[in-house]
DNA sequence: TAAATATATGACAGCGTTGTCATTTTTAAA
DNA sequence: TTTAAAAATGACAACGCTGTCATATATTTA
């Protein structure tokens, strides 16, 4: 039942050059003639020769194997990158090594230290918070690992990050709920370890001031990404005397929790609050009202990342200068005023 | 930076015995004399020595690698059953191959038998519906893989498998929503290609006969597990003259979109209609009313496929013999007629 | 054209395990 | 005891690939 694998050597001995050679071609090492390469190509795409990871790793120390950390977030936030990174791995022949992990843990570099010792990864793609933290990256840095930050924190980092436009995207939306009437609108921020959406808030900050309307400190909510958390801001906002009209939520998650203390002290959505969030999980569709918010290109990111990852893996030159845009999904929880 | 791997030789040397031999305590092979395995385990533990997977695969064909496969239901759903896999394994030093495919693919069988013999996989997990693929499951068979099925269409299967009572809290929920006082409870069927869901509705059946309700055929809706087929058989149910108190569906998801077609259609749910949900998923509760609906225990149950599947592997023995219980969670969806 | 250099290619020895099979040791049977 | 059978252990060759370094071929220079 089980096909004998193929190996290099009846390719090798299929294209009539030395095993050493195809080797060479497969991993795009130079000093290969043209021809030569072409030949082997040839040769293996009749025999359908796939490559041994195993004995690839065993013997070059070196794997086509990639890891996928994150610090379990949104689990539908993870599952869509995850979406994108797997297909796109899937396709040029790398597995993935998926690796949750907590953030909280302090030792979190000695672990991963370790998984890259043991696994032989060839690189990694890193998912917020993870992309965030100094001290994890200047490890990685260290092994000179190869690495994809998703969202990270800081833009002034070597690796190859990919962003989107949540700066953009954010004064957007609340540029869009000024549009709609809206002067007191309050900002639900998310978790302050997490970088990446600390650009949430700087969109709603300048959104006002391009409006002209004074920032109210006082409208500024810490929220900590759970719905939960959005519970205990709205909470909040419902004992202010001064209510705000319109609330931006830096995830869909707070912007639910809000708007169930919103619904529960008997006010209505839109008609008394006009609520956004981002992120655009499956919840927001099914809210009631639908709530307003922000889709990132989770899927295209994943690919992206995997894609980058790679093609610096294998030495290879790319460039893909337009970067995944978010977008405005405007549903029914943003009224008029 | 990068340590140098403790190997085999070093293990055998300080222990006094051939490379072999610690071969055949790593992989608890039979042969071995007590006192031998002792002093051998004793030398892995103090030169903290852990196999190296690749040539693992590479000289026995075998690997401590398993596949998690699966076809895109619900990311809340994958994920969570991800993470019981995942930490188990990780645990054990198994390594994980996860692996999305499209079951509508005619070729899966074909896709999978690939995956099989390329990455030399040691045993694999299937999630529903791949579960139930008759025709997957024969493949897999014929292989003599190992595998472990979570919620299997039927039970008849030779494969380790893991299942909850949703067929018991199925009909625990309706018995609820009777308990309240409802008789006329419609049922929203799930995917007919999933076999796990069909206990769902025998469950409904059962609780109806027990409180000598008469099932009426007109009450039974057949979706199709998203949230647009929930609206499509909420559409329905709104057009019934005589319509149903209360509505069970076999998801959230489902759940929350007949949720939405009642609350467009201007009436309230509790009030006009009581409403519940199967999955707990993060959605049910931030809906409004928050939904009532039984929680699988779907991490557990990853966790108990893993340790099942590791330990068929392993040629070890394994009783659990409870199974994972999933339970209602009663929230404010369902309530007196 | 010959010599010097640069470029392509190949031979071969590992990489760290496990499978096979021979050898040694233990246990059971005579 | 001695012998036969069983159990434990070890030697060594794969597994399929890549690294190193030697060799052959092509290109440039004198």
């Amino acid at each position: 039942m089980i096909k004998k694998q193929i190996t290099i050597a009846e390719v090798a001995k299929k294209a009539g050059v030395s095993t050493k050679t195809v080797s060479r071609v497969i991993n795009n090492e130079k000093g290969v003639r043209e021809v030569t390469a072409k030949k082997v190509k040839k040769a293996i795409e009749s025999l359908d020769y796939k490559p041994n990871v195993f004995a690839q790793s065993l013997a070059g120390g070196r794997t086509r194997i990639i890891g996928l950390i994150y610090d379990n977030p949104n689990p539908v936030y993870i599952s869509q990158i995850m979406d994108g990174v797997l297909n796109y791995c899937h396709k040029m022949e790398y597995a993935v090594i998926i690796h949750p992990c907590k953030f909280e843990k302090r030792d979190l570099t000695t672990v991963m230290q370790g998984l890259i010792e043991k696994t032989r990864l060839k690189g990694m793609i890193l998912t917020p918070p993870l992309s965030d933290s100094k001290e994890l990256l200047r490890m990685i840095s260290q092994t000179k690992m190869p690495c994809a930050l998703i969202s990270p924190g800081s833009d002034k980092i070597r690796s190859e990050s990919i962003i989107t436009n949540d700066y953009e995207s954010s004064k957007e939306m609340v540029a869009h709920i000024i549009s709609k009437g809206h002067r007191k609108i309050a900002l639900i921020k998310g978790h302050p370890g997490h970088m990446a959406l600390r650009r949430r808030p700087k969109g709603y900050l300048d959104a006002l001031r391009d409006a002209k309307i004074k920032v109210n400190e006082g409208l500024i909510y810490q929220g900590y990404n759970s719905f939960e958390s959005g519970m205990e801001c709205g909470k909040e906002i419902m004992k202010m005397r001064n209510k705000p009209s319109a609330i931006f939520a830096a995830n869909d998650e707070m912007a639910s929790g809000v708007m169930k203390v919103i619904i529960d002290s008997g006010y209505e959505v839109p008609k008394d609050f006009s609520i956004a969030g981002f992120d655009d999980t499956p919840v927001s569709q099914m809210l009631n009202p639908p709530l307003s918010t922000i889709r990132q290109p989770l899927e295209k990111m994943g690919e992206l990342a995997a894609k980058k990852l790679i093609a610096q893996l294998e030495g290879l030159e790319f460039f893909e200068n337009q970067k995944p845009q978010s977008k405005l999904i405007i549903r029914e929880s943003v009224t008029q005023i």
